[in-house]
DNA sequence: CTAACAGTTAGCCAATCAGCAAAGTTTTTC
DNA sequence: GAAAAACTTTGCTGATTGGCTAACTGTTAG
C-alpha cells in the first residue's frame, strides 16, 4: 500500500505558513536576515509593543523560523538558516504537479486540434 | 531616495501564506493539481460540509490561487497555473539575504580563528 | 410540474489572533 | 542597595477562523 503522496496535514508546513502570513513576522525575519538583534531592537521599528513582538517572536520560534537564546538580561534572536526548507521544498512538489496537468493539458489540447479540424 | 527593498507589507503575500496555512485547503489544492472539480468533488473526500468547503474555495479565490466558473448549477475549480511565483519569489529573496548573513558569519569566523589562533 | 441536485446564504459557536496596558521578574549599573 | 534596563506574565479587547446546521435559490431530470 503506496502512501508516498499521500502526505496527510503536516503541522509543521501549518505552523511555517501561517507564520509566514504576517507582514509584522516577515519583516522581523527580513530584519534578523541582515543580523541578530535583541528583543527590544526589534520592537522599536516597528512601533510595536514588546509584549506584541514576544508574541510575534514565539510564533516565529514554535515554526522553527528563528532561535533565541537569553545572556543575563537580554534575549538574542537569530535566523535558523535550513527552516525555509519545508517550503521550498512543497513548493517545488506542487510546481511538478501543476506542471504536469498543464502538459497533460496541451496533449488534449493538441488531440483536440488534429481531431476537430474543423 | 531608493525604496527597493523596503517592501513595506505585501498584503498579496499575506493573502497567499494565510491560504495555504491551512491543510484542508492545502489538500484541495492538491486535488486541483490533478484535474479541475466541482464544489461537491472537493466536499466528499474531505469529509467536511460544502458550506466549509465553499469558505475555503473562497479563501483560495481571494488569494489567486484557483480560478472557478459556474455553468448551470455547477461551479467548477480549478488551478491558477502562475500563482505561486510570488511565494517563490520572496523564497528566493529570502535564501539570498540569509546566505549574504551566513557568509559574513564565515568572514567573521574565518578571521576570529586567524587572529586568535591560540 | 415536481423532485432531486448543486450550490449558496444566514446565523451560530468555540478557538485563535493581534494588539494593548499594567504589573511582575531578573539582571546590571551606579 | 536603589534604580534603571530588558524582558515576561497577565489579562483585557475586538476581529477573524474554521467548523456546523438549517433554510434558501436556482437548474436539471423524470
Amino acid at each position: 500500500m503506496i502512501v508516498s503522496h499521500m502526505a496527510k496535514h503536516d503541522p509543521g508546513l501549518s505552523l511555517l505558513f501561517h507564520a509566514l502570513a504576517d507582514p509584522t513576522r516577515r519583516s522581523i525575519l527580513m530584519g534578523l536576515a541582515e543580523r541578530p538583534a535583541r528583543v527590544t531592537d526589534l520592537s522599536a521599528p516597528t512601533g510595536f509593543s514588546l509584549p506584541t513582538v514576544m508574541r510575534h517572536l514565539s510564533v516565529l520560534e514554535e515554526a522553527g523560523l528563528i532561535t533565541t537564546a537569553k545572556d543575563g538580561r537580554v534575549r538574542t534572536c537569530a535566523i535558523v538558516p535550513g527552516a525555509l526548507a519545508p517550503v521550498q521544498t512543497w513548493l517545488d512538489e506542487q510546481r511538478s504537479l501543476w506542471e504536469a496537468r498543464l502538459g497533460r493539458l496541451d496533449a488534449f489540447a493538441t488531440k483536440a486540434m488534429k481531431k476537430g479540424s474543423q
